[in-house]
RNA sequence: GGGCCGGUAGAUCAGUGGUAGAUCGUCCGCCUUGCACGCGGAAGGUCGAGGGUUCAAAUCCCUCCCGGUCCA
């Protein structure tokens, strides 16, 4: 729906009092504003060519840490209030995993206007990652950048308050560039632009210079709503100032790297052993490489063509020198990108954002495997953080962890490598791929979904055996084809059928959390739903389970079995319905109430106590309040171990013996997040401008909306009863409060009083008793294996073949076990090869038979001997060639008659 | 959250219902001035745990534990 965007949107004082003109851009077509009249392209990439590189537009060239500067006190100038950075990774929102812009930190809270912004107008620098464009880094010489900062002014105006708008952002703009840049204001364009985003949407205006794309000046004003655009109750600047594209276009280097990293270009170069391309190569090359379209291969090769010809160089001889410096430039960002990740506490793991630090840490281990080189990643990692410390000193303090954590994965990467080689070399020795000499596609996406190992590393090692491999274009497709079945459960809406009239309910259970029962009336129900005025009843949220208990309706007792709350209204589920309008008396399981009360606040403890003792990089990842036992999941880089385990069981019950005070109240959302910081989202999103705070005193700080104890010293005792890995990174821990956790120490006694009595020893020489048990169970097995030899080898001695056909025949009826039996056998059969054997054991009617290598080949058959036998005396058995086992019921024994048995076996030898 | 693959000797693994194996490593012996190689021999196993089916389970079924991996 473009109906919105005419030029009126675009046309503003400024442009028109400044004499500016609106013009269509030869090239591709969009309209911009400029102040040279005679301008004929719109000035940016890909109609133009990079045309700042040696010749650089601003005054002076400035490093990435004074353009910051230069851009905040502008602003800070223009009555802007500063703000400090947000993590990376978005916590504070479902939708993404990491801050893809500086509005992200705004969303959606304060886009919707539900929560006032911190302070307006603000100013920020913003790191960003976006992960969309990694395969096109270092190609393009900056243009793509998988983290970033994003330089912003932002004001957010309502119709009570009105900040400022379209022309005073495009005035400051100017001002910044021309005035304190010193950017000549003929060299800058506007262009019109439509920007969407996140739901939100609204006109934006491209500022251009010299082909590069500097900053987006959006005016946030519109929601869209299905076909449609709704005005937000907001109208807010949405700017976005590339900052390292600034620091870029004020040096003129050949490419933006070299402006970003400085010294660390270099110091990179040096490690990897690589030189600096000719300087004239590199200039040219990156002169057009923002003119490359790089998902069109034509565009590509069109960029190749007009290097190649204005250097006077084959393609080849270019490509050579310049891939191994993209690829240089490739690992910086990379590298950085890995140092803000984890230095905001991202956890490596196969699963949501964790995958993508997981992702980038293997991709740069593959980009310096290309180009032949070996660095422990730590190390460039740290150059990073030296090269950042002085603006980011929070990364630095992480720096163990950074490191640690990214060397841990680069040895899981290489053991998962190394395997995967294995498998590979072990499944090209299968016939039918020998016969193709090629793997068949099923083979490569087995090898990938359950081994993770990617086609072109199948490919690379299947090829250097001969064996060829074709990865299928919609490899990808296949992939996600395999799981297409996995069905996502919708969430069933607790409040069909009831009407929308309904008031929200009345918490009571947060205004009086003490209150074990209460009169309400009946506003609605059904056969098994209630919904009353005010309640008691907690229901089940923030992984806390819900309240049970009793409604007395007149005398007659209903029970409620479980409770939800869906926008703003309490459903009780109850085993029969209620008339509407009475007045009934709620009871809740109090006892329930505090177990689940203790089990939640005992959750907090522990991951306060987790946090302290493994690290900052961890947060909840999820947790279940449940009466028997919770579970607490936080994501952790390792398996915890025993010790650390202690300590956080030890922390956690320091901290109820100390009885330190458990505060819980509402808090405005931007108070409580300076106050506490992103930390308090540990159970994931929380809406509204008011937020629960629950603040265990100098312990922990959450957003949380549970039921909770008034003093930690409620709940008496925290065991934690085991620990889980329920995917990497994440560890899972249970754990029982209370009297929960005594009733848990308790069973466990009695399982340790209960051996001491099975062991007949007392429960301290348990230990040793075991080990003896288990060391003489082992040398009495191997006691039994020497003694079946010696009665196998007596008894051979003992008995006496019958011969049949030539064929020597042992048989009898023994007292031994099947095992004995075998035994004996075998070592018959390894005596005399022509020897037939069936024997049976008195003590369980096992039936074993077996034949020399001579009479197999004769074709005698062991199985067949057996089964013929078993079946003449009831029993069951069979077997194959070689050998047959069987039983037959002791009562039969006696019937036993060996003619019979020699006649079966003469008839197989005489056929 | 939903799949898939795997767990057998110290290590790497084979073993599709019928006597638990191979290679490397270890130990002993031979050969050798010595070492490496070579030759001969030996030790080394709760077949991840528990339950079930079966005359018979490493093997089939169920539950659990551990590791790997993919998708959302």
């Amino acid at each position: 729906m473009i109906y919105l965007i005419n030029e009126e949107v675009y046309r503003l004082n400024f442009f028109m009092e400044n004499g500016f003109v609106r013009k269509e851009c030869k090239s591709c077509k969009r309209h911009f504003w400029t102040l040279d009249p005679d301008r004929e392209l719109c000035g940016d990439s890909p109609c133009v060519p990079y045309y700042f590189i040696k010749n650089p537009p601003t005054r002076r060239a400035y490093n990435i840490n004074e353009m910051r500067e230069e851009f905040l006190s502008f602003f800070e100038k223009k009555n802007h209030k500063r703000i400090k950075r947000y993590p990376v990774i978005a916590r504070w929102r479902d939708d993404i995993f990491f801050t893809i812009a500086s509005i992200a930190c705004f969303q959606p809270h304060v886009t919707s206007g539900e929560v006032p912004p911190p302070y307006n107008p603000l100013v920020i620098s913003q790191p960003c990652i976006r992960t969309t464009d990694i395969g096109n880094v270092g190609k393009t010489g900056g243009r793509h950048l998988t983290i970033f900062e994003m330089m912003a002014h932002h004001a957010f105006s309502s119709k009570e308050k009105e900040i400022y708008w379209k022309e005073e952002t495009v005035a400051y703009h100017h001002e910044f560039l021309t005035k304190q840049l010193g950017i000549p204001d003929d060299e800058i364009t506007y262009i019109e632009h439509w920007w969407e985003g996140g739901g939100d949407a609204g006109p934006d205006l491209e500022g251009i210079v010299r082909g590069l794309e500097l900053s987006t000046l959006v005016f946030m004003e519109y929601r869209k709503v299905g076909n449609t655009y709704e005005k937000l109750p907001l109208r807010i600047v949405d700017t976005g100032y590339g900052l390292e594209r600034f620091t870029w276009i004020s040096k003129g280097s050949s490419t933006a790297f070299e402006a970003i990293y400085g010294e660390l270009f270099d110091k990179f170069l040096k490690k990897f052993n690589l030189e600096k391309p000719d300087e004239k190569i590199l200039c040219e090359a990156m002169k057009y490489s923002g003119m490359v379209d790089v998902t069109d291969s034509n565009s590509l090769m069109e960029y190749k063509l007009r290097v190649s010809k204005s250097l006077g160089m084959d393609i080849v001889s270019i490509e050579r020198i310049i891939r191994p410096f993209e690829i240089v430039m490739a690992i910086l960002d990379h590298t950085k990108t890995i140092v803000f990740m984890l230095g905001d506490g991202l956890v490596p793991s196969n699963v949501q954002a964790g995958y993508f630090g997981r992702f980038f840490i293997r991709r740069v281990k593959r980009l310096m495997d290309m180009l032949k080189v070996y660095v422990p990643i730590s190390e460039l990692l740290y150059m990073q953080l030296l090269y950042w410390k002085d603006q980011f000193p929070e990364l630095m303090e992480k720096s163990d962890y950074i490191l640690h954590v990214a060397e841990l994965e680069i040895s899981r990467y290489e053991k998962t490598i190394e395997q995967g080689k294995s498998i590979i070399s072990k499944l090209i020795k299968n016939e039918e791929i020998q016969k193709n000499a090629s793997i068949p596609v099923e083979a490569l996406l087995k090898l990938y979904d359950s081994h993770g190992l990617p086609p072109e590393m199948v490919k690379e090692f299947a090829e250097s055996y001969g064996i060829k491999v074709e990865i299928p274009e919609a490899f990808d497709a296949m992939v996600s084809a395999l799981h297409s079945s996995t069905s996502t459960k919708k969430e069933e809406d607790i409040l069909q059928g009831i009407p929308s009239s309904l008031p929200p309910t009345e918490l009571v259970f947060y205004s009086d959390p003490k209150l074990r029962s209460i009169k309400a009336r009946v506003l609605y129900s059904d056969n098994n739903r209630v919904v009353l005025d005010r309640t008691i009843f907690y229901p089940e949220g923030g992984g806390q389970l819900s309240d049970i208990g009793v409604m007395i309706d007149n005398g007659r007792e209903v029970k409620v079995l479980n409770v939800k709350k869906s926008h703003g209204i309490v459903v009780h589920f109850v085993d029969k319905p209620i008339e509407i309008g009475r007045e009934v008396e709620c009871f809740i399981d109090w006892q329930r109430r505090k177990i689940l009360s203790k089990h939640h606040s005992a959750t907090h403890i522990l991951i306060g106590a987790a946090r302290r003792v493994l690290g900052d990089h961890v947060w909840q990842h999820g947790a279940q309040k449940d009466v028997d036992k919770s579970r607490l999941d936080i994501t952790h880089f390792e398996k915890i171990n025993d010790k650390q385990l202690r300590e956080i069981e030890n922390l956690a019950n320091k901290v109820i013996q100390e009885c330190r005070p458990i505060r819980v109240y509402f808090e405005d959302r931007n108070i409580a997040e300076q106050k506490f910081g992103i930390r308090i989202y540990q159970g994931g999103v929380v809406y509204g401008r008011k937020i629960r705070i629950v603040e265990i005193e100098d312990w922990d700080v959450e957003a949380c909306g549970g039921i909770h104890c008034s003093n930690t010293g409620e709940i008496g005792l925290i065991k934690i009863i085991r620990t889980e890995r329920i995917q990497d990174g994440v560890e899972r821990l249970e754990f029982v409060a209370g009297e929960q956790a005594i009733r848990y120490i308790q069973s466990q006694e009695d399982l340790l009083n209960e051996l001491s009595k099975i062991l007949n020893t007392p429960i301290e020489h348990i230990r040793k008793t075991t080990i003896n048990l288990v060391e003489e169970l082992s040398k009495s097995r191997k006691l039994i294996e020497s003694l079946r030899e010696k009665i196998a080898q007596s008894l051979y001695s003992n008995l006496k073949p019958e011969v049949i056909n030539g064929f020597q025949l042992y048989y009898g009826i023994f007292d031994l076990s099947h095992e004995e039996l075998l035994k004996l056998a075998s070592f018959i059969i390894k005596k005399d090869n022509m020897s037939i054997t069936i024997f049976i054991s008195k003590i369980d009617g096992t039936v074993i038979s077996m034949i020399g290598s001579e009479a197999m080949k004769k074709g005698i058959n062991a199985g067949k001997i057996v089964s013929n036998f078993v079946s003449m005396f009831g029993g069951k058995g069979g077997g194959k060639q070689d050998i047959g086992q069987g039983k037959i019921p002791l009562s039969k024994i006696q019937e036993i008659d060996f003619h019979k048995i020699k006649n079966s076996i003469n008839d197989m030898v005489i056929k």
